[in-house]
DNA sequence: ACATTATAGTTAGCCAGCTAATTATGTCAA
DNA sequence: TTGACATAATTAGCTGGCTAACTATAATGT
């Protein structure tokens, strides 16, 4: 999961929306402000969680990898699996497991079955890595959250999966 | 503003959860569902922008900068505080303005009262190129959140809101 | 069986961020 | 007034995504 965006450190006033609402008549004011507030927010955290990282030593492109090989049961997947989970393409896939088999955290093992592919194997390293990490992360994260109460999050959730339905409408027309 | 994350295609199972929950205490379920979820709606929202954006020949950067020019009164900014406004660095932003300049967007304009520095001013093309864009994202926009009531709207503000005062809790321990 | 097509992974080269260093100008204190 | 420092913008070079092209292997249809 690679989140990759402006800051935007500067949200519109109130004044503002209302005259870009003038100007253009198809703004919805409210769905305006949520909207800039979500990709801020979300921004902060993608940043705040690199921040995190770095004094681990780990990108978060490699660290989603070792978090998606401790998901599964055998602790391996293949190259394709990961980037199709991740979100990212099959190059860039290769470029983040050479980056991780390099230090030792994952390890390739030929799969005689199909010599085309691959199985990638989460390492004891990678193994001991993460334990090293995520207990780190999920404090942060932890604090982070402990303002909301659980109905709050239970509304976030259902709102977000509202915007994501929603989200179809970007492509209606072409 | 930039967000540039990995997309996270592939959320985790509640039964996943609780295992990673179990080997590192300090995990918290709900908080980490909803974390994931957020970043995943907002890396959603910021590629199908780039999208609609892309139909126009314009990208995210870009386009930021000539929102942000075409807020002040005068149409007119700095390098330095467009750069913070975005939250990019300054050489970032010197390589978003050549672009506009290049196809007419901006233009540099001298500042005699200090040598050092530039005005730039959001041109008749630049503010030609948003009067095209604007009502096609505003409406996508709308489509997109029209699924939320205007409570929900204001939730999500207010959630929002909670988690960036609790971000601070990120840099706690250094 | 064998030519066509599909799939897995990699390589090469692009692009738009970034940091660090550079140039020019302005400010301030001894 | 001049030396030290601060600020504005830029340049040079790095990085980690991306697309497109490539190699190797497997599957499929006549």
């Amino acid at each position: 999961m690679w989140l990759i965006m402006l800051q935007l450190r500067d949200l519109p006033t109130q004044e503002v929306l209302q005259r870009f609402a003038q100007r253009y008549p198809a703004a919805d004011v409210t769905a305006i402000a949520s909207f800039l507030m979500l990709l801020r927010v979300a921004t902060d955290l993608s940043i705040a969680l690199d921040a995190c990282l770095s004094k681990h030593d780990l990108l978060q492109g490699r660290w989603w990898v070792l978090i998606l090989l401790m998901r599964e049961a055998d602790l391996t997947s293949t190259p394709s699996t990961l980037a199709e989970k991740l979100g990212v393409t099959r190059a860039t896939m290769t470029g983040l497991l050479d980056g991780l088999e390099q230090v030792g955290l994952v390890q390739r093992v030929a799969v005689p079955e199909d010599r085309r592919s691959v199985k990638i194997r989460l390492t004891a390293a990678g193994q001991a890595k993460l334990d090293a990490v995520m207990p780190d992360y999920y404090t942060r994260l932890r604090l982070c959250m402990q303002g909301l109460s659980e109905s709050q999050r239970n509304d976030l959730q259902s709102i977000l999966g509202v915007i994501d339905q929603g989200m179809s409408a970007w492509d209606f027309n072409q």
